[in-house]
DNA sequence: TTGAAAGCGCTACCAA
DNA sequence: TTGGTAGCGCTTTCAA
């Protein structure tokens, strides 16, 4: 491996004269840094960040948390991430936790070890623990979590509510009485609180005294399936579900199709998310947007800045929502 | 920020001694250490990584370069990847490349920078340049792509000759004897050629003569969608259609459905990879499944070794895949 | 404009 | 079993 001192030597300069040609950290004459640059040239050498790190005190590393990459929209934050990082010159350390608390911690802990100059969690039921843990270790950080509402960690949010009761609205105002929810998990994050209250509002303004919220035990395709007989054993009183993402409502579909029911004409099916496959399902999924690789870009610049020292960045970003209409409600009267 | 030295002083021992109680590394007093022990808890000293790779030439850092994350299929074998990868201690440098081949470089000169132990390299339409920068830096690495068949080079792969061979003997079985083939790009990687050559074999063992060969231009879903009227156009003549990858045969079955074509009454449509959404389509698709996971898994398990100076390591892994029948396909007579 | 040298936090060698 | 110290590759003062 070639170091800044066989640069240095076969240049017949100092280590100083070359940190300074390569950094371009301080006028050198231009014979020299000629001479210099090509003995990088010819050598083929690189710094080495680790040393320069060392010194500098300065990784370049973020550390991205995230439960589960499989999940579509969790991938597209991380490309968000990841792509605007690299324009930053930041890398990024990738890390998933499967909802599993301790790994989170260890990640952490690696992270403070590798000299991480920044943490963004992605995902849903993240501990106070991690919250406080990230603060020990001093960190800058940033949040897209459903379970944190907490003013005082940095965070990028969508107005859950707001778009709930958009959805909600909808169908409503396509003729829908009786319209149910799905939601995840039965101890709910505060925003998906957010959505059913959006869910519960749309109803009571619209005095629709139908009000139903299952919860379907998961955020994943099968639980949406597994749901869906409950749905089933109540459909005559029901004309409409807004799931609480995309994956149970295409779970919610498939199910329905595959025990003989239409979508939309004997139900009307609506998501939350879309999920790149909420335009592979037939019907193709009515739906509201969020913007996963935009939440993941924001973040990192967010989180960036801060780390470079800019004190007025927001510590809450909101990012606006989208209604997606596609095929899967059809209207009543 | 602690470091060793304030241990040292504050346990009033030597540097030397707390490192080696850090590192278990060499014998220390039971008093002295419970000392040590203390004080780090109490400090809550962490040792620096960054320094220690310094001194020791470790990093524990992998890159990953992928193309890009929203393939659920990538985004699964960089799961197996950091899973893995951890186990071991690994750290996942993730990069995403775009296909950009100069992306591509300047990922490499990066992790080269950053002192990365190893590279992985997942996707299709990899340079045969990428490779030459690759050995250039000397470094260890394995592959994962379609584009090289190079055994020089250390890779995991899919005998997909065999697998695409079943896939269309499957179909003959089934009776029948207009059978299409979608492919991806015009200028094939040898392991896409594989495919059509696998494809081709069984049609002529069979004394079928049709054989028709389509290029989508791509590998996303929008494509199977896009080339779904050419498709269309010979639809008297084609019974089933294999497409090279599960995102171009869901395209191709949306196109089909919203065109009012029944699969797979009339026509049948097979598809490649087992990605998630296969089974969110209705009819659920007939596949060939890769263990995603496992290439992840084994890729990294496969570098670590050689990083950790296993000269028996197999410098070609081949994993098995599978045949997933579901529901697209109609048997004809 | 250049060079010498200190030092980043740590490991590992050598001596005691 | 312990401590002192050199040195990993680099940046950055300070002096020249």
């Amino acid at each position: 491996m070639v170091t800044i001192k066989d640069v240095a030597r076969l240049s017949g300069v100092s280590i100083s004269t070359v940190s300074r040609v390569i950094n371009d950290s301080k006028p050198v004459s231009p014979e020299i840094r000629k001479k210099v640059l090509e003995v990088i040239d010819e050598t083929g050498y690189r710094p080495n960040d680790v040393a320069r790190s060392l010194v500098t005190r300065r990784s370049y590393l973020i550390g991205v948390i995230v439960n589960d990459l499989s999940n579509t929209y969790v991938a597209e934050m991380v490309k968000g991430v990841e792509e605007v990082g690299k324009m930053y010159n930041y890398d990024i350390l990738l890390c998933s936790s499967y909802y599993d608390k301790e790994a989170q911690m260890n990640h952490l802990s690696l992270l403070n070890r590798k000299q991480a100059e920044g943490i963004i969690l992605i995902g849903y039921r993240f501990d106070e623990e991690i919250v406080e843990k990230v603060n020990e270790y001093n960190k800058n950080s940033i949040y897209f979590t459903r379970d944190i509402k907490n003013d005082k960690i940095d965070h990028v949010k969508i107005d859950s509510h707001a778009a709930s009761y958009e959805m909600t609205k909808y169908l409503i105002n396509e003729g829908h009485k009786k319209i149910a929810f799905i939601s995840d998990f039965e101890d709910r994050g505060s925003y998906e609180q957010d959505k059913i209250d959006g869910y519960k509002e749309a109803l009571k303004e619209n005095e629709l005294d139908y009000s139903r919220v299952f919860v379907a035990g998961g955020r994943r395709y099968n639980f949406g399936y597994d749901i869906a007989h409950e749905v089933v054993a109540e459909i005559e009183n029901i004309t409409a579900v807004f799931c609480t993402n995309d994956e149970l409502a295409i779970g919610l579909i498939n199910y329905l199709f595959d025990n003989g029911y239409k979508v939309p004409d004997d139900v009307s099916v609506v998501g939350y998310g879309n999920y790149k496959e909420s335009q592979y399902v037939r019907p193709t999924l009515t739906t509201i947007s969020e913007p996963y690789y935009d939440i993941g870009a924001v973040s990192i610049r967010t989180l960036i800045k801060k780390i470079e020292g800019d004190k007025d960045q927001p510590s809450v970003v909101e990012l606006p929502f989208s209604f997606i209409k596609r095929d899967s409600v059809k209207k009543r009267d």
